[in-house]
DNA sequence: AACTGGCACTCGTACACCCCGAGTGCCAAG
DNA sequence: CTTGGCACTCGGGGTGTACGAGTGCCAGTT
């Protein structure tokens, strides 16, 4: 039922709303797109295209709008990838390179993510896959206050705070170094598991400062992963200040709950997901798409993706996320 | 000549303008706040303190509202403290127990003062003064790939990322017990300087992973304080839609801007700091006030606020601010 | 000297009204 | 199937008016 011309009309008021953000007309349509055809022919068009559901009228006597199907069946067929200019590529490249630890690749990525596309970037934290436990140390700070740390195989440290007790220094180092021989190697469950008895091996002077120690890395290996998103670019959002109602507060809202987040971001597959308007579960975010894509490698990944008005430019929106993933993705397996 | 009536003229305005966010004339005045005086004295003690510069007109024939004079005279001798419910202080206890690091903390402690302000809070990461090195420790993570730890007498942890090359793990071992001799005790500034020749007391064979270990120490020692500003609560803004250009578009960039934010909350002393709308040295916060405070204790210390209209209550305000700042101070110094 | 009631005056807001133009749907002709 | 013509619809912008809240001033009272 759709032909090529229509087609090519859909693509014309998808591409004409996201630069006016106005109801486009039948006579704008032919002048500013040369369909060579007359507006009455293109009228028949969208009358057809409306009864589908792919575009609406706000209301009578008014231009087109895209619907969410619209929108849907323009970036399924009618998008046509936008490659990024030298330019953005390069800022891509010397924004990131000199991150020093994992906090600054984060910051540094969704900061990016919301300049080159102007909207609203987030970006969880990278989850660790097969890693196994590599260091226990053991730091005494002050008195009987203490610090364990935990290094697993990525370099991801992990920090807790211990009371020492009594313990000397020696006992400690002891501690520490069966600790090490007991545990290096194992990924965290099977650390779990393996420290249940590991008090028990103790003489009984150790026995104090050995449970407790042991609390703390079983804690430790527990909270080994914590899921945090990190937002940039709100401050985009005030170019749509007239529709804050329904588009801008309850965007604002959910991105103040990371697990909502967190759910969105776990949706994205390697390639690049789009999800329009209503497509998406959470009801704040009906008037609002979401671009995302996984990123990292088999050991260390998770998502990234900006989210921002239905009425986006889908093309550069999808290859500026896909680029900055694909640049992350890198750096993290290079180390 | 401010008499005693004026100023509780004054006190009124504002606290009624407050609540309202509407112009307050003379009638509705001397009705809601028994002034026991008529309509007419009102508004010649108002007709003085506009002449005075304390409160304004929007335009002839409304009511008044207060300039950010108007408010500072209010804040500095008419405000009276809101001492907070027991069921806030509650709040305030269960929510800031059970943190288990610092990034915890930051991140509790921000939501947290957001929720019970309605406003947007920021938080700066402490810095931390007066502390000496604790341990370092080398880590081969994979093949050449390592990662240097060092950890501060404050419990603070720097990793840096290590290319390891051709060393074995036994010249690691002696390079990382000659670091802990060496440095163990040293301030950064002290270690930095100690560091110089450090690779000339090696052996031949231990040269090249040393100086490059050392590089990585003096980074990691160099940015052993990252200045971070942690926000939270941005759709707390939500409420003012109505002023969107004046008042949240600027405040939405300002947000953004890291730099800005230190400074503000680096203004922050022990007590508790207000700056009221054009007091503040940036532009885009001349419409609005920043409650501000320290916190922490010598050793870490940093700042922490909110950030709102100038039209906002500041005496319950000021008390969240001070009951946060000081309870986030208990927890540091304890550990 | 300070307070009060009265009164004329000022504006901003809300509402009704109207006109214009952009855009549509439909129809008959090509 | 496409096209030009035409009647119709409806939102936006501009103007005019009534209303009400609030003021400043002044003369009278305490």
């Amino acid at each position: 039922m759709l032909d090529d011309r229509k087609l090519a009309v859909l693509r014309a008021i998808v591409t004409d709303y996201v630069r006016s953000r106005e109801p486009v007309g039948s006579r704008a349509l032919v002048e500013r797109y040369n369909l060579d055809v007359s507006p009455a022919t293109v009228r028949n068009d969208m009358a057809v295209l409306e009864e589908e559901g792919y575009i609406a009228q706000p209301h009578t006597s008014a231009g087109r709008i895209p619907t969410d199907k619209g929108y849907r069946l323009f970036v399924d067929r009618l998008a046509t990838v936008k490659p990024l200019s030298r330019a953005e590529k390069g800022a891509i490249t010397t924004f990131l390179t000199g991150a020093v630890d994992i906090d600054d690749i984060v910051s540094r990525t969704v900061k990016l993510l919301a300049q080159v596309t102007s909207q609203v970037a987030i970006m969880a934290y990278p989850v660790m896959g097969g890693t196994v436990v590599r260091r226990i140390d053991i730091v005494r700070l002050h008195d009987a206050r203490g610090l364990l740390i935990l290094v697993n195989s990525l370099g991801k440290v992990t920090q807790r705070a211990v009371d020492l007790g009594a313990a000397t220094d020696e006992t400690l180092f002891i501690v520490r170094d069966r600790l090490n021989e007991t545990l290096s190697g194992l990924t965290p469950q099977q650390a779990a598991s393996t420290l249940g008895d590991f008090a028990a091996g103790l003489t009984p002077e150790m026995r104090g400062a050995g449970t407790s120690l042991v609390a703390s890395v079983l804690d430790a290996l527990a909270t080994e992963n914590p899921t945090r998103v990190v937002v940039a670019g709100v401050n985009n959002l005030a170019q749509f200040t007239n529709e804050f109602d329904t588009t801008i507060r309850p965007v604002l809202d959910t991105l103040e709950e990371q697990v909502v987040l967190l759910r969105l971001l776990g949706e994205a597959s390697q390639e690049v997901m789009v999800r329009i308007g209503q497509e998406n579960a959470h009801v704040n975010l009906s008037t609002a798409s979401v671009v995302a894509s996984a990123y990292g490698s088999e050991d260390a990944w998770a998502g990234l993706g900006v989210v921002g008005p239905t009425r986006m430019d889908y093309p550069s929106t999808m290859a500026s996320v896909r680029a900055v993933a694909r640049y992350v993705s890198r750096l993290l397996t290079e180390g």
